[in-house]
DNA sequence: GGCATTTGTTGGTCGCTGCGACGAATGTGC
DNA sequence: GCACATTCGTCGCAGCGACCAACAAATGCC
């Protein structure tokens, strides 16, 4: 519960200095005003206490030859920053990420095989070290992480990763433990996700669902009330193991007729006779290929994804759905064949005004994603900025 | 956005006193103020406020037995209320219903054929009329209605309520234009959830999901972190149409394999031989007969709800599953199937810890909802309460 | 060069909460 | 029966933060 006092007003308003700046890019002091709706002297105070913190940084007067006295430009400090990191079930990602949503050092490590939680951890604090943050002015104040499976968002457990084959692993304390760094995991979708509502297909928008489809599975999140919808645990948005068939055919956690079950990359690629490809030249290659297989095949699985679909329309009532990875592509091959196939599914009157949409953000989609998950505490209270040190 | 004021302060800390009345009953200005946080001098300033507001009634002194000086009583006032209308296949109920949820009167006048929108709206409106509210001290300021069927929560417009046989029915605006009140319609069993969540089975829980089994379909709602999600335009919920088989046979908006297609109240009562039954009569009876016949139905529409459930809980990991009319029954009849059933259809570490329990609340559920619907945006502001008159 | 326009700055005011001190009203123990 | 501790209400004061109005600064326009 909120304390009620007067510190609280302040904290609001110089959250919503920093948000504008996010949102909206670099702006002089009186857009900033104009913009919150807040006086001029407030912004002048708020911008003040954030340059002293060492968030925004004011540059000289420009005169962008308009009439009036000229305003100083008021952007995002580039050096507040935090880790991002990212295993996959061949490579390992470590980045920098501003508070900008710019990526500023950008490290891959290759696996051979499966890694393990343990050699995550320790590879990723040495590249942590290594990258030499602090000489190079980054300042730094937590980790986000982006985990393929199930995670405990209080602690960072992750309960179940079934294509890294981790099971109740403690990433998250680990990480903490060996950094001495408040450390953020969540699912993958999840983040992408966040990273879509404010720099993607979900700007703007307050209420859409998110669907990914990987190489080995479907993730899933929701955004509700402009919110990432993490549920008791964080366990939500799983929408790759929703029904859409009576098959026996089971998912990965053994669950019949699901998304993940019925709807798959592999099927699509081996019509296509491909062994592996990324996702560029999977699009490109699937949507030159109009044979009668491939297009039963889609047809199919876009039926059974509008199944999925229908679920979320009549359950969430979303504004818009983004669809990523080869979800995406299928899509693409036939964007009024999926409609077609989820009016049959959905409730006419929620499906109204419902955007399907690919998902707008690339390679660095999950980088942002974590990086901006472990700063949100920091917006959401700048002043702890004071405290807050690397180290 | 806020304002980021220190109005917001004061409007905040107001709400924080009367959600304490409301969730806690009458207690002292001590006891507010060790609860709420806030300082003494504080909690006597904001009292005053509501109690002139004519929100709270604060009594002499109660001794209670302990040493020290006896602390004034402070209580919701018993005038303040709002108007709650419920419009049934075969009856129309209006109430008074008061901030601190007792139902004060209540009306119900039956139909011998299904209503039009346009005789709910002038029998509603002449009951209310007759109530003579203003004369017996009650001020009320809005009025709350709770319809079987998907409703636009933005002007009131009910899109599509099947068993009514209404669709695109302005009963928001044409009840606001006839009686000078706000108003504010939503979703029947969105409404129950939110009684649920302040009095019944969801007191305290943050992330739950309600199904409510009736006569002719089946209504959902979620509540997720203490909020009931809308969606985008107050359709969300409709967890009847999720899909829980690949049969052909089709629910109400022709969607086929649903869970209100294959779950249905009317097939057990077959089962049991009856026509007509009450709620109270039907769980007697069901829970009573033990025959093949029915333990056989019983079981499948349980694994059917249990995909359902399933879904609910993949996608929306919540803390609780709260069951009620049939459904409810559908859950005691074998508590332990149900259970059995849905561990087979959700993710194992999302159903740990998943309470499914029944509803707790009766005959007034809807009342209170919708009436503590309309009656938000007063807790919201209770400063509004200065210019918001009836009339 | 004067004028309108826009922005930055400063001092004053107002509203709200917290704090400390004091009085009021009770129970407790001798 | 009386002093004491305890708890609650009240009052004045201080601090914080936002708004407002007035003024200064810096530009474009005529």
């Amino acid at each position: 519960m909120r304390k009620g006092t007067s510190e609280d007003v302040r904290r609001e308003n110089l959250t919503a200095v920093l948000r504008a700046l996010m949102v909206d890019g670099p702006m002089s002091r009186a857009e900033l005003g104009r913009l919150t709706g807040r006086n001029r002297s407030t912004v002048a105070s708020l911008v003040s206490d954030l340059a002293g913190l060492g968030l925004v940084d004011e540059h000289g007067p420009i005169s962008d030859g308009t009439v009036g006295r000229p305003s100083h430009g008021v952007a995002l400090s580039s050096s507040v920053a935090a880790f991002a990191v990212h295993p996959e079930v061949d490579a390992l990602t470590v980045a920098i990420v501003g508070l900008d949503a710019q990526v500023r050092r950008k490290v891959r490590h290759e696996f051979d095989r499966i890694p393990s939680m343990v050699e995550v951890v320790h590879l990723a604090s040495t590249v942590m070290a290594a990258m030499g943050a602090e000489e190079s002015g980054f300042r730094i104040s937590s980790i986000g992480v982006a985990v393929p499976g199930l995670v405990r968002t209080l602690d960072g457990l992750v309960r179940n990763a079934p294509h890294l084959q981790w099971w109740e692993e403690p990433l998250g304390r680990a990480l903490a433990d060996i950094t001495s760094l408040p450390v953020h995991v969540a699912n993958d979708a999840q983040l992408g996700a966040l990273a879509e509502r404010d720099y993607g297909a979900g700007r703007g928008v307050s209420h859409f669902v998110y669907l990914n489809g990987g190489a080995s599975g479907i993730g899933g999140a929701i955004v509700a009330g402009g919110e990432l919808l993490g549920g008791a645990h964080g366990y939500a948005g799983e929408l790759g193991h929703t029904p859409v068939s009576g098959s026996a055919v089971v998912d990965t956690v053994g669950i019949s007729g699901t998304l993940e079950a019925e709807v798959t990359r592999e099927e699509l690629l081996s019509l296509l006779g491909a062994d592996h490809m990324d996702h560029e030249s999977f699009e490109v290659a699937l949507l030159a290929n109009r044979s009668e297989a491939v297009a039963a095949a889609v047809a199919r699985q876009q039926r059974q994804l509008a199944v999925a679909l229908g679920t979320v329309v009549n359950v969430l009532n979303p504004e818009r759905i983004v669809l990523g990875g080869f979800l995406a592509s299928l899509l693409a091959y036939d964007p009024e064949g999926l409609r077609t196939a989820l009016s049959a599914r959905a409730l006419g009157q929620a499906l109204e005004g419902v955007d399907i949409v690919s998902a707008q953000l690339g390679a660095n989609l999950l980088l942002v994603g974590a990086a901006h998950r472990a700063l949100e505490p920091l917006v959401d209270d700048p002043a702890s900025m004071t405290t807050t040190r690397t180290g």
